[in-house]
DNA sequence: ATCTTATGTAAAGCATACTTTCCATGGCGA
DNA sequence: TCGCCATGGAAAGTATGCTTTACATAAGAT
């Protein structure tokens, strides 16, 4: 599953370290995220979700759409 | 976090046995799910809102409680 | 060149998600 | 009653999410 997480993060000028006191999660948790090495809790999902006032399906990308209709 | 699966699953007149078998899981996880005992990965959570043809928010109710809900 | 800051990543440990196996209970048709 | 059938749930085991600690590296400033 890939997730725009570094792209929303840089977008909005905060570190790493930043996102993660926000999410309340470590600093390795947010990297781990970005860098795919694992997926998030679906809590976790959703604090992140909340934070960038997005929803989940915006930010993590489960299945690539093919489809390329408008 | 709550989630409206037992209600959507009947709604469709299907069994957990069906939903499990259709989701890839065992009919234990889909009851776990239904009863509370616990919450899905987001992987799980994105084959169930395809599944119902809905956004996982609309089947699974997150809230931020005050006493950091895991 | 050295120092600092942001990030990458690994290891060990704990918590949670999910599995298989097993047994219990309530509803229902014959 | 009897025997299924759908569901609830426990127990033990594996996989994954997340933590803390630790170290490495690249880039920028002084």
């Amino acid at each position: 599953m890939k997730n725009r997480l570094e792209e929303l993060r840089k977008e909005r000028g905060i570190k790493q370290d930043e996102l993660a006191e926000a999410l309340e999660v470590s600093r390795q948790t947010i990297g781990s995220l970005e860098n795919g090495r694992y997926n998030p809790s679906i809590i976790l999902a959703f604090k992140i979700a909340e934070f960038f006032n997005m929803s989940i399906e915006e930010i993590f990308i489960y299945r690539e759409n093919v489809n390329h209709e408008k």
